[in-house]
DNA sequence: GTCTATAGGTTGATAGAC
DNA sequence: GTCTATCAACCTATAGAC
């Protein structure tokens, strides 16, 4: 698809022109989310980081519930486009799309976690994830599809499953941005590392010596 | 250590007896993260499903987020008790093992999720995890210990790196168990079990068919 | 250590002009 | 769509008696 993002696709809008009201609440709703975490995360402050008045942070998503159900949705949804395994197809090699899936549950884990805080925004997302079919069987489909084409190319073991594989290498992806995220950024530096671990999958996957 | 529990290791207490309720407190505001979240977690609410007032909240943990604190880091040192690593010694099948584990997940990851709704919170565990060397690599070497041991004895692949393994073993149970709490309880069936996924693994380091 | 009562402050949300 | 002004509710925290 040529043009990407400015495509004539959509029709011209009608009416008042955006003023980006909106999107300046979800950014600054975001950037606190990362800084403070959900819980002291308020209205008030989202609106004088937008540099807009609180009324219009109402105005835009009615309740505090429904900013943060819109941050979330809306993080997903961008994120969707940039999947695993929308990338799995053109990946040429599992460095690229591992070090792809990193960047991408570096932003997923953000709203994930984002989510937790409250059980009404938890159901709201799993609800989501549910309509979607999002979630990281996605990740492990992707992952899983490269395997296999590997694998009937006679390129891996022909007697291992590209899902349990998946599985592994995507749940330490997860684990590894998960620590940095959750714990602090530097705490990665304890655990096998990105290249670490794929340098000794690579192995595994191929024959081993007698 | 044989009497486990009821050890007479410490010495006779003094003064007046414990009654009990701030530990009614603390399980009480458990409770609640797991229900509700952190966010929608009141001192009020934690004091009324405790059974006591809500002065006693604030005697024994001086404030809100003392409170929590206070869960967070009790509930870290229990399951430092059971942590991976000191049952690495004993767990005599990888499937043993990876049970335990999973089930310590199922517990740590309130607490840890729990820290994320608050910056605050965030930063005093991930000092609590420093001080106490605690942490997702004590798990890794407790698998890999395990898996280097076998190593030695000839059951496994020569060639393997047993901190990669155990990173990829860890993270997909940590996967696993984040999917089912995040999102639903039933989450966890789009994604290859723990059983698949060791019974792959098995296979994997053992050595391959020529 | 636990209670009751209450103060104080913050916050989510609304109303109405522009 | 955005603003200002304001309210009502809630919730944390304190004081002081038992």
């Amino acid at each position: 698809m040529p043009f990407s993002k400015h495509s004539a696709k959509q029709p011209a809008r009608r009416g008042r022109p955006r003023s980006g009201g909106r999107e300046a609440i979800l950014a600054a709703a975001f950037e606190l989310l990362v800084e403070r975490g959900a819980s002291r995360l308020t209205t008030r402050e989202v609106a004088t980081r937008a540099g807009v008045s609180e009324g219009s942070v109402f105005y835009h998503f009615t309740d505090r519930t429904g900013l943060l159900t819109a941050v979330i949705e809306d993080s997903l949804t961008a994120l969707m486009e940039v999947s695993p395994s929308s990338q799995a197809q053109v990946a040429e090699t599992l460095d690229a799309l591992t070090s792809g899936i990193e960047r991408f549950l570096d932003k997923a884990l953000i709203v994930l976690i984002a989510a937790q805080s409250d059980a009404e925004l938890r159901a709201g997302m799993a609800a989501f994830l549910l309509e979607n079919d999002f979630g990281p069987h996605r990740g492990v489909e992707g992952i899983a599809g490269y395997l296999r084409a590997q694998q009937q190319a006679g390129l891996l073991r022909a007697d291992i499953d590209p899902e349990s594989v998946a599985m592994m290498l995507l749940g330490s992806l997860f684990l590894q941005v998960s620590m940095r995220q959750m714990v602090s950024e530097d705490y990665g530096g304890n655990l096998p590392g990105r290249s670490q671990v794929l340098a000794s999958l690579m192995a595994m996957l191929t024959p081993a010596p007698q």
